[in-house]
DNA sequence: CTGTTTAATTAACATTTTGTTAATTGTTAA
DNA sequence: TTAACAATTAACAAAATGTTAATTAAACAG
């Protein structure tokens, strides 16, 4: 161990952000929900001027930390600058070190996903560093060309949010703060192949019964909505019940 | 973005070193089983000589990441430079890059959990770099005086290591290849408290029917131990199913 | 006004899993 | 022989799940 140590080129950290869109088929309808993720096309230029490495490729948001912050203080700056979103729940997933994964130099990435309610990106903005920003749902993320090793960590991104929306209650964050049954069936769906999600009966007779979700009431009457069907339907929100599931006591998938 | 940026002054690798120890409490009957953490303790001076920071003070194993090499890699040399132990499940969970975290600079850890069962850890030895390294059970290790955030670090380890525990077969790295039904209750009960592992009916019920473990034969008969009890007791041994589990499907603890 | 349609529920019932307490089994050691 | 004791297995009520069918409530067409 010396005194002078020898250091990385760079820290940085990149943000994968999902949302879920909602596509309206109809009146009285459940929307047709769909998963996307928002990318950035890396400009030509930098701020001053210079060419940009990876240039012209697609990326996730973020960049260096600067020293004094923490990476994930930077994924909060980055996507504030570069989307003009804040207050959304960010979590950190992986570090890409290998040799090589950045040409310009040793770079190690600290990557965080982001979770957004549609409603949330509404207010993204184009900015300097972003010559362009777009959502593009999983089937046409896969044909872009991508920076650096921003496939691999997409992909890995994908991974953990699917695991821990099966496991936490991070489906909370695609939602709305009060929501109805088939809200959060659809949600579940979009990442989650479970029959007893899919299948209305199953999961209508369970929901209610969910520790960590409570029906809304308004002046002791429970709360109902109109927006998905001509039956009102109960909403609900989410409450801060953390739930713990095993493999050792629980019945099993697959 | 500048071409040069502003970089960290190191990049380190940090390991929590988790054991389970059996103690021998009489024949024929299952051991006391204990959690122990593996850490070393700081020696006076690094490899030229010069004094050590934070000398003397408890530390995970661990040191910086060498250009070229991964955190990862960087934690399977420094597990084998400092403990002699290889092959061990080595997991990333966790950056620390607070800033301050470590009076030596901008420092940023990259922090791994390990699961060693008893008899790996057997062959662990002392190096130049750790004046002392040893296993301490964790109410000892609260009382120890660590050095930069290691405590914080552990205390995480700790917390992931159990959610594993519950939610993976990471249990399979703290048990022989072949295992009686006691070992591996004794084993989760370390870690976990649910009642459905700790009523014995209920555990020895539900065990054999655990996709991801399974009795182990021989000669086209049950393989069976008298290790820990007078009655012979079915060897199992994990499979490679990987379970899965989700709050919406399974009932939920609490 | 009346029947039709559709999402949101609720019912019903057989099947599986649990929670719980009690009984068996196989082996050693007195 | 028998006591002891870990390792099971049995037994049965209570809960949860898989599945198919029925009900409910509003909107809309006629």
């Amino acid at each position: 161990m010396k005194n002078q140590f020898i250091t990385p080129d760079g820290y940085t950290s990149d943000i994968a952000v999902f949302t879920i869109t909602s596509e309206q088929v109809g009146e009285y309808k459940p929307p047709k929900k769909e998963l996307k993720i928002m990318l950035i096309k890396r400009s030509e230029l930098d701020h001053e001027g210079n060419p940009n490495r990876e240039a012209g490729k697609w990326a996730l948001p973020g960049g260096f930390v600067r020293p004094g912050e923490t990476a994930f203080q930077a994924a909060e700056r980055k996507l504030a600058e570069e989307t003009g979103v804040e207050g959304l729940k960010i979590k950190h997933f992986g570090v890409y070190d290998s040799p090589g994964r950045d040409l310009r130099g040793w770079i190690i990435s600290n990557a965080h996903y982001v979770i957004a309610n549609e409603a949330a990106l509404r207010s993204r903005k184009k900015t300097y560093d972003a010559s362009e920003i777009e959502l593009f749902s999983l089937e046409e993320a896969v044909e872009l060309d991508f920076a650096f090793d921003h496939r691999t960590i997409i992909d890995d991104a994908l991974w953990f949010i699917k695991k821990d929306m099966a496991l936490t209650t991070l489906a909370k964050h695609f939602l709305p703060e009060e929501f109805v049954l088939s809200e959060l069936q659809g949600v579940l769906l979009t990442m989650l192949d479970d029959p007893s999600i899919s299948t209305d009966a199953a999961f209508f007779r369970k929901a209610p019964t969910l520790p960590f979700i409570e029906a809304v009431c308004e002046d002791g009457k429970p709360k109902k909505s109109n927006r998905y069907s001509k039956t009102p339907a109960q909403l609900y929100r989410f409450n801060d019940f953390q739930p713990i599931v095993s493999v050792y006591r629980n019945k099993l998938q697959g």
